[in-house]
DNA sequence: CTATTTCGTCATGCCGATTGACAAATTAGT
DNA sequence: ACTAATTTGTCAATCGGCATGACGAAATAG
């Protein structure tokens, strides 16, 4: 029984399947499932036809996606066309769920997801938990994830993974925070407190929130985008033909330190003018006349919403800053849409105008018909913890034989 | 009928096989040959561990390739360990050589390149392609591909392809020019006349060089990293993963259009303080007080060699300017290393300080233990040339079956 | 009511990888 | 020198899994 999800590390990865057999498999009910989960009921035929297999093969796959829970027939489908009606089929409602949890710096939030992506279940708690120790915090988490999973077990669901978002940065492939500026950790393995049966996986909350969009943030969803949230520093996630840029050293996505004004204030990176010191939080509270304190962003969408001038005036500035910062990215990576997330959703209708003008001007070429958009998030500042949900049923969708497998 | 997964034709896409028995059996035989090219000569028994499959699968691979021409036996391996020997294979003298050519502004270049990466036949030809109609043009390079098919033909090679490298911007997945600015070209379709029997592949110069650096450009070769040319304007290729990000319209890579001062000059492409302004070949001539003519970064070169104080001081701030922009796209994308190519690798002794040194400032993140790495690329105004036929390799070893159907 | 179309399933066959055994070729040990 | 051990490459037999083609079932069209 390892503790890690099958065949390899992070969640983002799709597992690598040698070329064999039993690989073809495993690839081809991957294929059969995502393509029920992605495109609603389907038919046998219409699976077939859509993976490229014959429907005998398709038949035998679903036979044992059904068998292990993961698909249920609905029965025929409403006839609109001519022939023999198809039988739909649909992922089922009692079967695996993905946990989600969330360590925020104000609070604590764990939820169960369903492979349809609703959420089953869910738990939080308020609790202020900057330079607070771990371990009373990771007990309480343990607590509630408990609490999640026995309500999911009796509702005739099986979890399958765990997955936390924490507000730092988590090394690759492991269960360990390296460092959590907000919160006061570092070097912490959350392991020990909460693996008690289930696959573990930690990463960041804006990598996740990034691919909380990926995978339910639209209809469609984009597959190239760069989101945009503020949780710790200003962070980006670039989203690459439907994967998760990680970078080398799992650093990328720092977008709070592109150069505005190669001139302006020094920031504690060692560079000057950086975004971060326009668009920061505390250069925005700084320059909004209000403290810096807890709950700075809530405070400031409070008195924009109030429609505090000097407040308005100061979040106009941030997001000129940001879009000169983010016609950077737009230029060289020519995404299909830029994504505001996070806290930053609340903010957006007086970030946008300033922000997407400067993104416009920087971005008309000659030869580019027009820059990328710029979209505000549905998910909001759930993003994260649905996004941890969601990358446990991907996983499941990405290989389902591995829990098929678990089970009976 | 349709498959749902992402379609591609270029030759850049691994092609797409469907998870049928064929399918899989052309993924191995791509993987035996990739293995073998990849890791040197190989026995049977080393691919088979390598690539997961067992001897006696790989042995009948190995046959099929052997038969296709694409792998000749050594004979038995040096032994230096307990056991017998294996028969070590590799890709053969005589096989298929992919066909690369280049339309310069002031050349026109044709090679061809084998599976072991080596080139077998070259042609060139000076001439100034500025402003001139493409029909004589094309009909010259069409000569050289001539002579160089049959120079590869006499030597017993098979051309498997052509494919050409344009300074311009080129429609996804046709042979078709949309705009060449330095060529004075726009919308021309290169079919007509590079067509006679290979299949054509026409790509940007700039995406082609940082494709070759990606392919035979270090050893190991980076995976992920930026790289830098100047050809038209300062463009920048984006290589994540071994592959190549060329963005939703196309237009990944405008470097020169990154925000070096918000306030800066006005710039044609709408913004100001782009990077063209102060690292592109106009701005650094002016800087350098030379004139803007043809022959602009040979002649900067020449001058800065002969120790020009006023070239290179221009040359020392075109490297800041380039730093600044970098250090956004470093902080963005987290990159192994940052690759300067094309004709900028003859310029990166004056560069090179100023641009690292602005870059080591801007990226020293605490937690990020240094910044990316510096390299100038090996292959030089080569790259293009050198990646579009080894393009043709690519599409080879993705799908070896393709060429081997093909002959017999 | 019949012809047509489409769906799902079944028996059959085929392709291709695995399994297990074997001879061959080398090293290590006595 | 001889044996034991190890590794390679190949062969025959087997098995897993998809394709093929035919069939009954369930709908529409006329």
């Amino acid at each position: 029984m390892t503790t890690e999800l099958p065949g390899n590390g992070g969640f983002g990865d799709p597992a690598f399947l040698p070329n064999t057999q039993q690989g073809i498999r495993r690839r081809n009910l991957s294929l059969v499932l995502q393509a029920i989960t992605a495109h609603g009921p389907l038919s046998r035929a219409a699976v077939a036809s859509r993976i490229g297999l014959t429907r005998a093969a398709v038949s035998t796959l679903v036979d044992e996606l059904i068998r292990a829970d993961l698909l249920i027939e609905l029965g025929p489908e409403r006839p609109g066309t001519v022939g023999r009606p198809g039988s739909a089929l649909t992922v089922g409602e009692r079967g695996p769920v993905g946990i989600g949890a969330e360590i925020g710096v104000d609070h604590l939030a764990v939820c169960a997801v369903d492979l349809h992506g609703k959420v089953r279940a869910r738990a939080s708690l308020e609790s202020d938990n900057r330079g607070r120790p771990p371990e009373p915090v990771l007990k309480e988490l343990a607590r509630l994830v408990r609490e999640v999973t026995t309500a999911s077990r009796s509702a005739g669901l099986r979890p399958a993974g765990l997955a936390v978002a924490v507000p730092g940065l988590v090394a690759r492939d492991s269960h360990t925070v390296v460092r959590a500026p907000n919160l006061g950790w570092s070097e912490l393995d959350l392991g020990p407190y909460l693996l008690d049966g289930l696959p573990l996986s930690v990463d960041n909350e804006a990598n996740l929130g990034a691919l909380a969009e990926l995978w339910i943030g639209g209809d469609p969803a984009p597959q190239d985008f760069v989101h945009v949230s503020a949780e710790i520093g200003i962070g980006a996630a670039v989203v690459v033909g439907g994967r998760l840029l990680r970078g080398t050293h799992g650093f990328a996505g720092e977008l709070g330190h592109m150069p505005v004004r190669p001139e302006g204030p020094a920031c504690p990176c060692g560079g000057r003018g950086c975004l971060e010191q326009y668009a920061g939080e505390e250069a925005v509270l700084r320059a909004a006349g209000l403290p810096y304190g807890e709950g700075g962003i809530g405070l400031l969408a409070a008195r924009a919403e109030n429609g505090d001038a000097q407040v308005r005036r100061a979040l106009r500035a941030a997001g000129s800053a940001l879009g000169i910062a983010l016609s950077g990215a737009v230029n060289l990576l020519d995404p299909q849409t830029v994504v505001l997330g996070g806290a930053l959703s609340r903010l957006a209708p007086w970030l946008l105008p300033s922000l997407e003008r400067e993104l416009a001007r920087r971005t008309a070429d000659p030869a580019r018909p027009k820059g990328g958009t710029v979209t505000v998030s549905r998910l909001g500042s759930e993003g994260p913890l649905l996004g941890a949900a969601h990358s446990v049923v991907r996983a499941v969708l990405d290989d389902p034989a591995s829990v098929a497998g678990a089970q009976r």
